[in-house]
DNA sequence: ATGCTCTAATAGTAATACTTTTATTTTTGC
DNA sequence: GCAAAAATAAAAGTATTACTATTAGAGCAT
């Protein structure tokens, strides 16, 4: 598995960035650094004047790739987002018992990532961390609605509607498959902060992971099909 | 309850503001015609020199009731829970059978606002919808430990924890209260925010509620009681 | 050697997020 | 009704942000 996750290119909506930033030494120097300075600063006080001093590159340069950086968070939680939906598809595609998959599914969703492939200069770690912290800040604007029409929320919707799509599998008689499936997604995210920031929130920690929080929530409310 | 609810002060902790809005004229303009504005352009386009300009005064005497537009929004936020706190206590303080103090309380705190009190400076129903786009922006950022401490969040943890103990009350062996109590208030607001911006990530509508969908969620993973 | 693309450097602009100072108005205490 | 105190308004200033525009040089491809 992580062997061919290597060679993993997550395609990302061409939108999103003026110039490929897989292209180049310095797109990609952007992308690591970014993800290194968006977790230690945080999003707020990330400016693209900062990153070019990090990276010894300009700030104009840095525009050439994306427009702004909102454009540029848009890209790292696309690829997130990407690579996590890969990860759910190799892990779930050989599983034919509709629970199985399920449970796989949420337990791919809600998982700490601990281990960076290490290949690549994109340290998943990290990325997952601003994931938790950021995501929210891509979609939670006023421009939500065009964004959303072009295109750039599709892997992100594209996953939840796998996680559906296995929900429904399950129990096709469950009235809410989708809000479940976002529940998860959304919900791993929040619960994971909880257990980082405010702990009496939740009941999650290290050992009660969110994984086994979510698993007993979405089969506490399902009921597997009954065949004919 | 309507009546009872246009005496309502909220108490919010002082360190939050520098001078409370509740008591001056200009105070309580601020408070009204942010609400109005973050509504109107979002969290980001909105700044002090405009709300300003909306209520005829100057830039520099809002500063001297926030220290900046972040501890505005965390005041609002903090107005909101506790209001909706307000009526919570109120709902659910006679009913004595945990099952309908359960459901009462998913109710009120999944239900779309729809009224306005129209008594105070305060328009509940545009307050609910800055809290369902802008809510998250009060917590994801890097001060939120040190704000924490500082008890900036603790009507929110409070509301939190009084749906955590009727989950407990209604089912003491359920392994994860404050989890499930957590998701239901955060996924809430996530799934009014899909319902109106990604309406293919939820099953919720005007129709099928929020609150239908929680009330089985909830109902679903709980199990009585067995008295004795 | 020439042209092309990419990157770097510099400078500039408008807006933001404040702070400071001073002047004016309003409130209140007597 | 008046003086003192408090609150507000106006104006100006600063540092930073979020860009844009222009120019120049480096490296490579033909």
């Amino acid at each position: 598995m992580k062997y061919l996750l290597q060679n993993l290119k997550v395609t990302i909506n061409e939108k999103i960035y003026l110039k490929d930033p897989e292209s180049s030494s310095l797109g990609k120097r952007i992308v690591e650094n970014s993800i290194l300075m968006i977790d230690q600063m945080g999003f707020e006080s990330f400016t693209f004047k900062k990153l070019g001093i990090q990276i010894g590159s300009n700030e104009s340069s840095i525009y050439r790739y994306f427009e702004n950086k909102h454009k540029l968070l848009l890209y790292l939680t696309s690829w997130y987002w990407g690579w996590l939906e890969y990860q759910l598809v190799f892990s779930t595609n050989s599983i034919s018992d509709p629970k199985k998959k399920l449970k796989m599914a949420i337990e791919i969703i809600t998982r700490t990532i601990e281990e960076d492939s290490s290949f690549s200069h994109i340290n998943e770690v990290l990325l997952s961390k601003i994931v938790i912290n950021e995501n929210s800040k891509s979609y939670l604007t006023k421009e939500v609605d065009k964004e959303n029409k072009e295109g750039y929320f599709s892997i992100y919707k594209r996953l939840v509607a796998r996680i559906k799509d296995m929900i429904s599998d399950f129990d096709q008689a469950y009235q809410y498959p989708s809000s479940l499936a976002s529940t998860v997604v959304e919900g791993a995210l929040h619960q994971h902060f909880l257990k980082d920031h405010f702990s009496s929130l939740t009941d999650c920690n290290d050992e009660n992971t969110p994984t086994k929080y979510f698993t007993d929530l979405v089969f506490n409310s399902l009921k597997e099909n009954v065949d004919g």
